[in-house]
DNA sequence: TATGAATGAGTGTTCATTCAT
DNA sequence: TATGAATGAACACTCATTCAT
């Protein structure tokens, strides 16, 4: 869709002295630079290959289908990664660091652990459960035996650093009291294992037994920081 | 199932004097009968296939291999199953049931709810986690998107099933005032999440950070439970 | 399952004097003795596979269907035949023979040429159009080329006969001024083209537009001894 | 066959004062546009395809030898046709539309009816018998009963439109006197059905017995329209 | 003799990748 | 840069043929 618009609008004045008159049809680049042209095609590409790869997982998904989708040539597609295979891996980094810095920027310290948690716990529910990019961890779990270097990049990126976050906090909590139990610093996975385990259902129970998955994390703060003294 | 039945059911008085020394070499393979024969090379199948979808997932997953690692043709697997499709689907069903049957044959409820989800968290921990069984999870999980008939019968086999159970020992709990928290009830996902986390980490991430499953659940139970006394 | 109930099953009278002893249940063959029950089966086979290759075509059926259809083991096809090019080739001849013998049993040259020749097609008409044997004949049109040996065997069989036969009768005809045109006695396929035309028809394109062969032939005999005077 | 008009095509003039140095070697196939080439493509496709089928019919013929013998890649063919079945159902009707225009675009009736036809078989056995299109009829009849989609082409576009106009030309010919046989018109196979049977006897009998097909038509003809007075 | 499970070569079809335009 | 026609290796599935029972 919008392929070609390019031609009507190149501006006359730009084309002023151009001497280049054999093929001088191509650069007729408007406001965009070139580079920025090509951005946005590998922006659609990338958006497009994540839709379908959550969709079909790597193997069962066409390039042609994800050209499709892009809105460009199959050929475009080899301008912008090696292969198939690479593209998958960009992908996963291009799509995850984003999210990574979205979350990782914590807004400061400020009120109770509890407090800080819940809001973190909202953004996730926000940004990650039921979305495109919950869909991707699935995507993560389903390929990354076949893909070390993206399980790598996920564990190193994303895990470690999430793991080590949620440690931190615990730490805070049992220094400030509001946690009982010293081992929690231990597996931090615990503190996040429902938020995963409610971005799994969502994926592939949802339509059986729909999860509140809000309700749930609060339960399990209840669990970890006491039942909250209603106000 | 009734393997070998044949061996034994042979009474040895029949063979005797037998004076059929004709043909006696033939006999090697006498025991297993042609049922006997199609069952196993069936099971042969079914693991081999099991193997090769969990490390390359369906889609990736070649016949041939299958028939290679089964030790069969390839035309032999369609004797068995109508495609690899239905082989996928009918796989699955073969491989879980009787883990949810060998689950869920839960021992009586005798001791304190704790030790009953104790006995079991620790037979998932034998029996899942690390496993072949534990795989056959995140393949579900994989490819439960593209075969809604399997995301489907593992909601009905394992996860309402195992959901029903652990709330049911959840209310037992609270009835008995073993669990303080009265939502949990609502929430039995709580309660496996870290076993399920378990089972996901230690296909992607045991090498870069092998986690002490068993451990993680105790503080897990604790949370819940509270502390135990140490005796 | 009942594999070998004959042993157990053959009433001891029967083996009375029997010193056959090793194998005696075989024979256990009432009336039609084993050969006879050999020839039924291949005639089963036969029936079947004429079917299946009229329906399909020589390489598009399988044998499979034949041994379904003929309700014997696919084994067994291979115990009367060598494979599928001979039983095609040797069905052919077995189906073909009774007809040719039944046709060229011509009634003795008594009354006109004319008569002659209308008996003749009536049977043709009865026997062949719009029967089995006549999508035989389309068989043999389509089959011919890929086999050499069929198409020989068809035209020394049948249709050398067929045009030594109608031009012996042509000749008469003339002989006897039934027939004007004395050419008619080197073409004699112009007499049979019209039937073997409603061959065809019948199998193309009966259901577009039926066709009334008994009244096309008879128009056609008109054409060649005029027109009968209706008495 | 006429695979690289293009070059001697190629008007020189416009290559005149060609000012493109740089890449001048490519052009030595410019003519052919990339539609052109995609058309003698699939042209090549047909022309093979029809070789095959007619040789081997549609089941044993395979698309590996269709695509040597054109000159592609296997997956070519799949650019022009979805999948074999409607590979040959458009190879039938591109090839018979041609053939069809052709015989249809009568001479203007001038003349005896009698010219007429035999104008008109002289045609047919000039363009249809022992050539590839009589091959061609040969295939219809043989695979018209697995191809209802290609009898029913067959018989709206050439059957039913032979027919009709046999029918007129026969009915001129009565009411010209040239036919005494008014039945014939109900008929109009009978006029045809000696050159049906020519061109089936090429394809089956020829090396059996060579027929001469011009010849015998006339000798149908003359019993239809009267001995030819010899000038 | 009869069976039908087992085989594996063979075939239609797909799809990642290339390359002339 | 961008295109999409062309490629051909790869794969699911079939089926004639064999052979242990």
């Amino acid at each position: 869709m919008a392929r070609k618009p390019t031609k009507a609008a190149t501006p006359p004045a730009v084309r002023a002295n151009a001497k280049d008159s054999a093929h001088a049809g191509n650069d007729a680049v408007p406001a965009s630079s070139r580079a920025t042209r090509a951005a946005e095609r590998r922006a659609a590409i990338v958006d497009a290959a994540m839709e379908e790869f959550i969709a079909r997982g790597f193997a069962a998904t066409r390039l042609d289908d994800i050209a499709k989708r892009a809105g460009v040539a199959k050929g475009t597609i080899y301008l912008h990664f090696k292969d198939k295979e690479s593209m998958f891996e960009e992908l996963v980094r291009t799509v995850i660091v984003p999210v990574v810095t979205r979350l990782t920027a914590l807004p400061p310290p400020a009120g109770s652990v509890r407090d800080l948690v819940e809001t973190f716990a909202s953004n996730f529910l926000k940004e990650v459960i039921g979305t495109r990019r919950g869909d991707l961890v699935r995507l993560i779990v389903a390929e990354g035996p076949r893909f070390p270097s993206v399980a790598d990049f996920y564990y190193r990126e994303v895990v470690s650093r999430g793991i080590a976050a949620m440690r931190s906090l615990i730490e805070l909590g049992i220094a400030r009291g509001e946690i009982r139990q010293k081992n929690l610093a231990h597996y931090p996975q615990i503190l996040v294992a429902p938020a995963m385990i409610a971005v799994i259902w969502q994926s592939l129970f949802a339509r059986h037994a729909p999860l509140d998955a809000q309700d749930m994390l609060r339960v399990h703060l209840d669990l970890i920081f006491g039942e909250r003294s209603t106000t």
